[in-house]
DNA sequence: AATGAATGAGGATTCATTCAT
DNA sequence: AATGAATGAATCCTCATTCAT
């Protein structure tokens, strides 16, 4: 009879303890001992998954960004009508912040990481680029559908939206109290779209 | 006759090397050796000057920000108009960062930082609620001379714009290929400022 | 109706796995987790054999010498002319080395082991003390009768002899191609013994 | 007033330690820790003066060879009788052994390594080398002069005497009371070198 | 003022060994 | 009998910091 295989688990276990430490310390500073112990595990266990650190980071940004990557790209699919499809984008960009601000310190953190790591870079790279390629479409569509202004730039206003959100919670981060990032987002989307629209 | 106090050189001199060091490896990966032998001086030398590695990363920040601090304040009380104000804040804005784009790679770096210790974060806090305070001001100034609508939230409006400026900047240090910033940022800035406008 | 004991099987295969592994990483960089790989086993399946890896290792050692001790005590009870006995030694060390020339790295590596572990010693000992008896009884037998000089300390040839043979395969695994084994085996062997004769 | 420079007092001094600790453990079981213990040092002392393990063993491996090699060197441009020369040989090889026989045990080891990394193999190729060359044309010349047989092969010789030499050593570290190394060593040599006359 | 040799705590990684199943 | 996940002690190496000169 052959023991279930808990792999997965612990896997999941691992990634889960590594959030939280990488959380609190940050990607360099954070132990592999103290995510071992956040884990439950001996530190070899933690090795038994896992090459390494580096590895661990890597899962980790992936396991992150996965879920907001898959729903970006759900997005490009939809039949709904144009603005129905960005307000819930807003909506549901705005839904996950609210529910795991804390993983904004990982983001972070990655952003730094990314300009020492090839790898990690490449991994925020198209994270980024999903975003944009689906803001542009719709600005895309927003156009021809007669909706928005035909002199626009779809991929300079994609990056321009997805830095507004970006750069927010980055202010939201880093001075809580001093920023209401949810009125930010819809006061400062609100305004871009509008700027966009052709007969505002 | 005293020698001359060199001190003031000195400190710029490893000042000088410390970002050099620290935008090509990073605060934490960034040696003290390494930003001595950067500034010709032995590691000794540079603990002469800075108490150590925390001090000498505390200081470049506030270095690296006071020129961007000052000429935001001094906007608050320029005279001249609105609009004009706004667009040299754009301008300057780009100035600055085409001219030295490779210190967003410290940028980046601080906001990590800052999410780690207090100190580091205070220092970001500031910078950024200068930048806020100024947007926010002016805006608050569109409102009263009639040039924008009356229901808009200058300080949600300001983090936005702010956070605009940013996020674009990060995506393209992430990836430079993909991201035009520049015209990004006038695309951007247009929208936003054109959403606002009374009767754009 | 019990199985059958396959207890000698799972040895020999385990024993077959570790030369394998000792001969390519060295009795020291060797990993439990290889030789159990190689064997077909889990680790835990090695460790119901062997107790550890020093007896994996001593057992190894052992098992490379018993048929090389047997051979050699074999020829000691030997009838034949000496000069016939002295030949076939000289040509089935050399036979056994052409076979298994790989096996020179575990002996090798043994010599090391011989300093730092006293058990080990002891096995190396015993072996290169059987070879040495034999040549040595060789030698003597020649005196008797009267085939070589009188005044020959057969002990010291002996040891001089073995020597020789090993001194050249090591210097054969140390630079392949700079040594010719087996040529410098029969040019060695036929001076020295040449040298020990009464009328050469 | 500069300092003296203990750059390589320091360096000698943790060579010394570390062919003490080399000789006592291995060099793979010999810990850094220890090494700096033996050198009066701190573990990150003895890193200021060498980059790693693998560098200190390079250099004791030098370290240990580089007197036998210029000896050797040396012999080729001797213009004495050439039976003086090859007996001088002997004696100063019997001399080195006599005063540092603890030296073997590193010898030892290094066959070991050798044959696991590259860069070790090729030292001892070159000492090992060096030392036939010598040997073979002294035989060369022993041919030309008339005083040795002239069907010898001088590099087979060569290889067989080097080897003769190290062969014994071998045995006498492996087992001391069993062996007496340096009548084996003079018997060798002189049934060795009687087997080469053309009138013995 | 300045040097740079020296310190030593800290952290990633390895691997022989164990043990619940 | 056999598995293989899990343990944790051991060890190499780094680097911020100190201090005698």
């Amino acid at each position: 009879m052959p023991r279930p295989d808990v792999s997965d688990a612990r896997r999941a276990q691992i990634i889960r303890a590594a959030i939280a430490v990488f959380q609190r310390d940050g990607f360099t500073n954070a132990r592999m001992a103290d995510i071992a112990q956040e884990a439950d595990l001996s530190v070899g266990g933690v090795y038994w998954y896992y090459k390494g650190k580096q590895e661990l980071v890597t899962d980790v940004m992936h396991h992150i960004f996965t879920t907001d990557l898959e729903r970006m790209r759900a997005a490009l699919d939809d039949e709904r009508p144009l603005l129905e499809r960005i307000n819930e984008q807003i909506d549901s960009f705005i839904a996950v912040y609210r529910e795991s601000s804390e993983l904004r310190r990982l983001v972070q953190d990655m952003y730094a990481q990314a300009l020492i790591d090839e790898e990690r870079r490449a991994i925020l790279a198209e994270y980024m680029q999903a975003f944009r390629t689906v803001m542009a479409a719709m600005t895309r569509q927003g156009i021809e559908q007669g909706l928005m202004r035909p002199d626009l730039d779809p991929d300079a206003l994609a990056t321009a939206l997805f830095g507004m959100f970006d750069g927010i919670l980055m202010q939201h981060s880093i001075d809580p109290d001093a920023v209401d990032w949810e009125l930010s987002f819809r006061a400062g989307s609100a305004a871009l779209i509008g700027g966009l629209m052709r007969h505002p």
